[in-house]
RNA sequence: GGUGCGGUAGCCAAGCGGUUAGGCAGUGGAUUGCAAAUCCAUCUAGAUCGGUUCGACUCCGAUCCGCACCUCCA
């Protein structure tokens, strides 16, 4: 049993073997906080979610680093329109972000640096780059990375340099740079920088995009690291840029494993304002819909292929939770709260393997999902024919524990009883056993009024949360 | 133009050269005071056209359609 994950550099199935052994160090680029993240940025966040959280059930310990970019030119602008100085302006962002990953049960990072925090880092990384001929200062005052001294520019994207030319937005190009494709490691203060700046050896000015991630990334993890992860939209230019600057600098391979998540589209086109098909997570849990449900429809695709986001999913999500959760509600009280776990039955035997070997290969969460979904069904009809042992049941439940490690979705919320819905159903079971029907379905629809619903069984009426 | 991905049943979504993927929805039945949940049964597949093969949804080729990236968007 091997981890194998899909590594954009060579385009095939590798297994995951950290450099040293044991510990996988992981950067994933985060958001930039100029804003309130919307879902399409959370279906990134959460294939790294999935990704840390399966290297952790493989055995491997993990550290992962999320950047969050509080400079930039959007930043800056909005900031300085709200008349606000840029770090009070991106606090309520990054404040929002911490928030939602929550609300998503994602699990936190070991580290966020934001990138105001690691300016000297980024000087001297630039300064190393200088000392080594790689940049080049314009007549503007920027900083540039001259791509044509990389030779290897150009290995993630699979971008030969004689076909970057037909590309249809380099035209418009700017400056005096040494290559079109050249890009900017810092950048030369302009008026609409505002209060904005940082001394460097070249002049004031402010730090290219890229070259954040590399410094953050190599000054938390090292030189070399594992995992760098990102949506494909950052596979050119960000992260060959990444690569370009940080190789040229330490002469030693960056990252090891480079991992991208496919877009989020809804209703199977790209999100965007002008189409209004644009949502930020909370105006979907303002829809009603439960942070659980929006984690579930985000998990439930390969993390490679295109997601297609639709309300009508969110709502069958909710009918496959509830599936999940009655199956963990009846687990439960078969378990009688029994501590001591006995052997699995028959029917969960094989969940763990047909999950893990699913998993294993580049995280085939249907598989996974289908393994989950079977021993259900099986567990279900189990349990329909003959009770289940408070023992087996505590060793299910235990399974479930573990798999939920990854999945973060299987257990649900415990919600206490109130005291008003336990007099309901109290008078309830005195109208049943008297053969009230009438009042016992009165009292049912006041039951539901308070978001809870009843189901009469052989063994009793049983409470469930709407 | 270059690079890459995809087209699977009503919807979503996998693996696989020959044996039920899975989820949601639908239909019939069991069960229930009625429900709910659950169980049993059941209906819809593999864009098109060729080729390879004893046999292809799965391999190869062509065609059609959709999508993404090609300088700051996860």
């Amino acid at each position: 049993m091997a981890f194998r994950i899909f590594n954009t550099m060579s385009r095939t199935k590798e297994e995951l073997i950290p450099l040293d052994g044991e510990h996988v160090r992981m950067y994933t680029c985060g958001p930039t906080v100029y804003n309130y993240a919307h879902i399409g940025n959370f279906r990134a966040y959460m294939f790294e979610d999935l990704l840390r959280r399966y290297i952790k059930f493989c055995g491997f310990k993990v550290t992962q680093v999320q950047n969050l970019t509080d400079v930039d030119d959007k930043t800056i602008r909005s900031s300085i329109q709200q008349g606000l100085p840029l770090k009070e302006y991106t606090k309520t962002y990054i404040d929002a972000f911490f928030e939602d990953l929550a609300k998503l049960n994602i699990e936190p990072a070991e580290h966020y640096p934001a990138a105001t925090d690691y300016i000297d880092e980024m000087i001297q990384l630039i300064g190393t780059l200088f000392d080594k001929g790689y940049a080049y200062k314009s007549d503007d005052g920027s900083v540039y990375f001259s791509i044509d001294k990389f030779s290897e520019y150009g290995k993630l994207a699979h971008l030969d340099r004689e076909g970057m030319q037909a590309g249809a937005r380099v035209a418009q190009d700017e400056y005096d740079k040494e290559n079109a494709a050249d890009f900017a490691l810092w950048k030369a203060y302009v008026p609409e920088d505002g209060d904005v700046v940082w001394d460097s050896p070249w002049g004031r000015g402010r730090p290219g995009w890229h070259i954040e991630c590399s410094a953050m990334s190599m000054k938390l993890l090292g030189e070399s690291f594992d995992i760098h992860t990102g949506g494909v939209d950052n596979i050119f230019p960000h992260h060959e840029d990444e690569i370009a600057q940080s190789e040229a600098a330490t002469g030693k391979p960056y990252s090891r494993y480079w991992m991208h998540c496919g877009y989020l589209v809804v209703d199977g086109r790209k999100m965007s304002k002008s189409l209004g098909n644009f949502y930020t997570l909370r105006e979907i849990l303002d829809m009603g819909y439960t942070g659980r449900e929006v984690r579930y429809e985000l998990l439930s695709s390969h993390y490679r292929q295109s997601l297609n986001f639709a309300f009508k999913s969110l709502d069958a999500n909710r009918a496959a939770l509830k599936r999940l959760d009655e199956f963990y509600a009846s687990l439960v009280e078969a378990a009688e709260n029994n501590d001591v776990a006995g052997e699995l039955p028959a029917w969960a035997s094989e969940t763990r393997k047909r999950f893990a070997d699913a998993m294993d290969d580049d995280m085939n969460i249907s598989g996974a999902m289908a393994a989950v979904f079977d021993t259900v069904h099986a567990g279900n009809k189990a349990m329909s024919d003959s009770p289940v042992s408070s023992r087996e049941a505590r060793a299910v439940l235990d399974l479930w524990s573990e798999l939920d490690r990854v999945l973060g979705i299987l257990i649900p919320q415990e919600e206490a009883i109130p005291s008003r819905v336990f007099d309901l159903l109290e008078d309830r079971k005195k109208a049943r056993a008297e053969k009230n029907w009438a009042e016992s379905d009165r009292i049912r629809d006041a039951l539901a009024e308070c978001g809870w619903t009843v189901k009469d069984t052989p063994v009793g009426p049983k409470l469930r949360k709407l």
